[in-house]
DNA sequence: CAGAGACGTGAAACAAATTCATAATCCTCA
DNA sequence: TGAGGATTATGAATTTGTTTCACGTCTCTG
């Protein structure tokens, strides 16, 4: 059989309007259309829809059958349809995030609150960029939006700059080091360092500090939770290095003290990384805005 | 917009077989159509359906509201084709049944209720024929049996016979009436007749007896319900005339008698009218069946 | 029972979907 | 990385399906 939307319509039509004739006008279409259109739907059935003895043409069993199936998918397209124009007008949308910083749930999440409020429809997610790799995804759609430091030259992708964050030492407050103005990487020999448990690459004491100066921490441990690796530093079980977004706390607690890294500190800078198709979708300038000004809110509140 | 249910079939197809090429086999058409198809619809909708950078074509956001839709919608259209079988093969079909006899309802459930646990999907319904004039309703396919005493030459119409009733005198055991072996159209003229509320044609009292007679009783009161006028006939507030097998269970109680109307009885038979398209209906020939079978069973087994 | 209104039908015109042939991409693997 | 296989895109021709036009048939109504 091969029922189309367009005899749903017809049978709503001849419902409502209580008659081929008047149902053409209503789907602005000839009379004889419409016959054609009913003869033809009964031939592929194989059912009679209407009761033909009657003038002013009625439904019969499977007919009233047929509109039932038409009141209820009819909407559903419709809702489709709106669904669409949302896309469209932008509106909506999807926003699946991949975050290569393992510590930046820290200020997507405040982020994201915000946006949501303005966007209720578009779709987000944020996917850890840990299991693969987040550029190559977004080429391929897989994912909208990369929060990444180290921008490359990508044809359809673009780097936006947000904001400008350091990489700060972090240690338990009678750690010897604690004493020290500030730390070099020759200080991390004799360490056990607590990491993320992301590749080298994507640490900033290793790429700012250790691997330039050809220095190996005594020991590297691995933990997923910035509030663990916190707790192993207060309790004096290893040093860290986190971005100072997240250790903005740290100041108020007497546990920890934080250090810059060599004497002038190090500074690095946060890019998203999106398709230049997307560049110009208003809900992602509006994203775009919000990550660059409530990071910068947050560490000044909490300065 | 325009889509179709085609379009729905062409993007779950897509899902499933993961690509254009493989989904195309699968519905029997060329790859170059669906290509055209997609191509089509994402016109149509003004949005992206599909990751176009990705190799086996995958889902957008777009995409995927899409196939939900079609998830939801066709088996929808599968369940309707299911139905459309089962009239076809006459496997489920309506029968809307008009009585124009008041009193048939007594012999028609339990027929009704043996016919639907052999036709459960067949769409029963009573409507009671006082209201419109059955046989047309006939015609017009608005009902689909009419039970009449009155058959009629009709084109597309045949009346089948059913069974043969007696129209019976009923009336309260001390009512002078009852002490005659059998009543004839002048011991109505000082009565109270009771009778249902239609038009005397209607009425084997009036069509059999009064009327050839030209004996008008001494007043005539019009009940609904049946069980109402053997009440009444049992307080000696009137008399009434009514089918044998409605008046079964009076033989079992002392309040009634029943009579004969004249010396040698009345006898009726009862037609069920159908549209000739439906004779051959298999349903159909089996409600008839029962409708002759039944009712004399039911006469038989309380006599 | 006539006439207005409503539906049906066949041929022609029109529109849309599909195919064919082939080009353009993408992906994989040596 | 580049060759080859796999996958999708495209344009013109073809096929299929829908609509219109013009007129015929049927029904309901007064």
């Amino acid at each position: 059989m091969h029922i189309e939307f367009r005899h749903l319509r017809t049978i709503r039509a001849i419902h409502q309007a209580g008659g081929l004739a008047r149902a053409a006008d209503v789907l602005n279409i000839t009379q004889s259309a419409l016959s054609h259109q009913v003869k033809g739907l009964e031939e592929q059935a194989g059912v009679e829809l209407f009761a033909r003895r009657s003038k002013p043409l009625k439904l019969s069993a499977a007919g009233h059958r047929l509109l039932k199936l038409a009141e209820k998918v009819l909407p559903e397209i419709e809702a489709l349809e709106a669904d669409f124009e949302n896309l469209r007008s932008g509106k909506s949308g999807r926003l699946h995030i991949a975050i290569e910083c393992h510590a930046c749930f820290e200020w997507l999440f405040p982020v994201l609150e915000e946006f949501r409020k303005a966007w209720p429809d578009v779709d987000v997610d944020i996917r850890p960029g840990l299991a693969f790799d987040a550029l190559p995804a977004l080429e391929k759609e897989e994912v909208d939006l990369v929060v990444s430091s180290d921008p490359e030259e990508i044809t359809g992708v673009e780097f936006q700059p947000l904001f400008d964050y350091e990489p700060v030492f972090v240690a338990a407050d009678e750690h010897p080091l604690a004493r020290k103005p500030f730390v070099v990487a020759e200080d991390f020999r004799d360490q056990n360092l607590i990491t993320y448990p992301v590749d080298r690459s994507r640490l900033d004491v290793f790429t700012e500090l250790l691997t330039p100066a050809k220095v190996e921490p005594r020991a590297v441990r691995q933990v997923e939770l910035t509030a663990v690796i916190l707790l192993l530093v207060a309790s004096n079980r290893g040093v860290a290095v986190l971005p100072d977004w997240v250790v903005r706390e740290v100041r108020y607690h007497s546990d920890y003290v934080t250090r810059p890294l060599t004497a002038s500190g190090v500074t690095k800078r946060l890019y998203a990384a999106i398709r230049s198709d997307d560049a110009t979708k208003p809900f992602m300038a509006h994203l775009l805005r919000l990550a660059r000004k409530i990071p910068v809110q947050l560490q000044r509140s909490e300065a």
